[in-house]
RNA sequence: GGUCCCGUAGUUCAAUGGAUAGAAUAGAAGUUUCCUAAACUUUAGAUACAGGUUCGAUUCCUGUCGGGACCA
């Protein structure tokens, strides 16, 4: 169905054609919803258009109006011209149509398959680190996103990659063979991801005290830095790693699978999924060969070291290294590896990475080399590039323990809206465990839109006292508004709505009108989303979506309405406003209660 | 040193080059015999600074100041 936007533009161009010759495609015209202190729902701008139309603003939009009217007289009621403003009022007649033809619609919105085929990466930890609220903006970003495309008519492959191997994990293995004596998360009773993570800690606290042992005996800081036993240790780990050293591997495998069944707790609870993961120590040898296959090409340059490179100055960038002069492999050429590998086995049209903006540069270099070796994945390299997360007091450090845990303030969210719930009183009835399930939903609602409502390029503070709020622009208070709108349809279920019929002559209050207006534009915005890879236009559309029902909600009434026509009309109204909250949070991951 | 990003009400966020810069929250004042007051209504409050481009600039360009990221 096409949006009446879109329709308008499309009349628009149509008229232009025809009354003054001039050839405007329908995309070239800025349309607009029209500020509140003017008559119409709609609006053209004309000033863009004038110098084509020789024509002054005013004239142009009487002449535009006044041929819309009597071309589209079943569709326009009336228009007005203010400063270059041309203001087009739709019948009631057609958002009454559309209301009618669609409160029923539990995919409303929705779009059918497009064939297109795109893969997100998202979340993409480290496995010596429990998750923290960066993850969190990560995790909700890359799945909403995916949501939000699959609406649209995309099909979806979530993935993520494990970055498993290296020095950071060799830092907890030998962290807990020195002081662990053994224990295990079953042991302890301590979240696996949470246990591995103590131990870098401790290995971190035990370097930092060699080092300054070390010192004390006269070294110098770089020299105990590089020296400190247990740092040598760490290396060597790494070494037999690599070499395959079967107890090292072993002890590997089994810290990793604690920290996986610790990341899988915290996934279930927030609700992430992945269709594939992939994990670093199976694909940090790719890309070896596409260094041959550069060479050949003279896209990379080999140095007298064996090293090889890339000058990319000519892009405005500059010369980065693809392999060393060892023959190891750098970051870079793992990444394009997998990009390869990833494309094979999926053949996606768009490959979405959700990256932190440090990665800015990185992400450009990797798009930039796969254009140059001409590889078939280049061109669908999208970097979903995301914001900070930082505190009041600055960025968040792990070394100042000023880290947000992700699992702790889940936890806390949760706790806040079980008390909150409990204050209210208003489901005394539940039992102990639908308390629990409701609590849960409003207090990740809360968090998932706090994370999602902002711009994702921008950076975000995060204010532990302030940012958990119920109230205003947050997830409970579109959980609030849908809950409502339940309850009265429980009430007014029973009342027959197909035996009155609405008259199309009648005509809507305004607050009606604009409940309708609004809904209509969910395919629109739903659209704008997945182009522009950002749900905060879909959290703000919820919300105001939200706040117009609560506006019409605090006006009229709907069981009692003044005619049975206005009370099958307001059904209706409810109907489709409690189904485009569910759907719209749903994309976001969101929940919404029945009651609460 | 080089590249890039960001400065909007007290605070947290909006605004494809378009009408009088919108919300939320905190502040002030109201609304509950009537569908859930986690709500609604009213009110006050902001584009870092200086130029330029144009019918029109928060948005584009240049410079200054301030904050951040990345590349060696």
């Amino acid at each position: 169905m096409m949006s009446v936007v879109l329709n308008i533009k499309q009349f628009a161009a149509e008229a232009i054609k025809k009354l003054y010759g001039v050839d405007i495609t329908a995309a070239d015209i800025t349309v607009s919803a029209t500020r509140p202190e003017f008559e119409g729902d709609y609006t053209v701008v004309l000033f863009s258009l004038i110098k084509q139309l020789r024509k002054s603003p005013d004239t142009a939009g009487g002449e535009l109006g006044k041929y819309l009217l009597e071309h589209h007289a079943n569709f326009f009621e009336g228009f007005n011209v203010i400063k270059g403003f041309l203001n087009l009022t739709v019948k009631d007649h057609f958002w009454i149509n559309f209301l009618e033809n669609n409160y029923n619609n539990v995919s409303y919105g929705f779009s059918k398959p497009n064939g297109k085929k795109v893969m997100v990466e998202y979340a993409s930890p480290n496995t010596n680190k429990p998750l923290h609220l960066g993850h969190l903006r990560n995790i909700f970003l890359g799945w909403g996103t995916a949501e939000i495309l699959k609406a649209t008519g995309c099909e979806i492959v979530k993935t993520c990659i494990v970055n498993d191997r290296g020095i950071h994990i060799c830092k907890s293995m030998i962290a807990w063979q020195l002081f662990a004596n053994c224990a295990t998360p079953e042991s302890t009773g301590i979240k696996g991801d949470h246990f591995v993570g103590d131990y870098y800690v401790k290995f971190n606290d035990e370097y930092k005290r060699q080092v300054s042992a070390m010192a004390l005996t006269g070294a110098s800081k770089a020299l105990a830095e590089k020296e400190a036993p247990i740092m040598k240790a760490a290396q060597q780990m790494l070494v037999d790693w690599e070499a395959g050293k079967p107890d090292v591997i072993d002890l590997w495998k089994t810290m990793n699978s604690w920290v996986y069944s610790g990341f899988d707790t915290t996934y279930k609870t927030i609700g992430a999924d992945f269709d594939h993961t992939y994990y670093e120590s199976e694909t940090y040898l790719l890309g070896r060969d596409l260094v041959e296959q550069g060479l050949k090409k003279n896209i990379f340059e080999k140095e007298a070291d064996g090293s090889v490179w890339i000058d990319l100055s000519a892009d405005g960038l500059d010369r980065k290294i693809v392999q060393r002069k060892d023959g190891t492999s750098v970051y870079i050429t793992q990444d394009i590896g997998l990009a390869v590998n990833k494309y094979e086995e999926y053949k996606c049209d768009q490959s979405i990475y959700v990256i932190g903006d440090e990665q800015n540069y990185h992400m450009k270099v990797l798009r930039l080399i796969c254009q140059k070796l001409e590889l078939p994945s280049a061109d669908g390299i999208y970097h979903l590039n995301y914001g900070m997360v930082e505190l009041p007091t600055g960025k968040m450090k792990s070394r100042e323990g000023t880290v947000v845990d992700a699992d702790e303030i889940v936890d806390q969210m949760i706790a806040i809206a079980r008390q909150k719930t409990e204050e209210l009183g208003k489901v005394k009835d539940f039992t102990d465990v639908e308390l629990n399930e409701l609590s849960t939903t409003i207090g990740l609602g809360a968090l998932k839109f706090f994370l999602l409502r902002v711009d994702p390029k921008r950076k975000m503070i995060f204010n532990p006292e302030e940012s958990i709020d119920f109230h205003g622009f947050t997830g409970p208070f579109v959980q609030y508004t849908h809950a409502r709108i339940k309850s009265i349809l429980r009430k007014t279920e029973t009342t027959n709505i197909e035996s009155a019929i609405i008259n199309t002559t009648s005509q809507l209050l305004s607050l009606e009108k604009q409940l309708i207006v609004h809904l209509e534009q969910f395919a629109a915005v739903i659209e704008e989303a997945g182009n522009e890879h950002d749900p905060s236009k879909l959290a703000i559309y919820i919300f105001e979506l939200a706040k117009v029902f609560n506006s019409f909600y605090a006006d009229h009434s709907i069981s009692n309405a003044e005619t049975e026509e206005k009370k099958k009309l307001r059904i209706q109204l409810a109907k489709l406003s409690a189904q485009t909250i569910k759907s719209g949070m749903g994309l976001l991951g969101i929940n919404v209660p029945e009651r609460m």
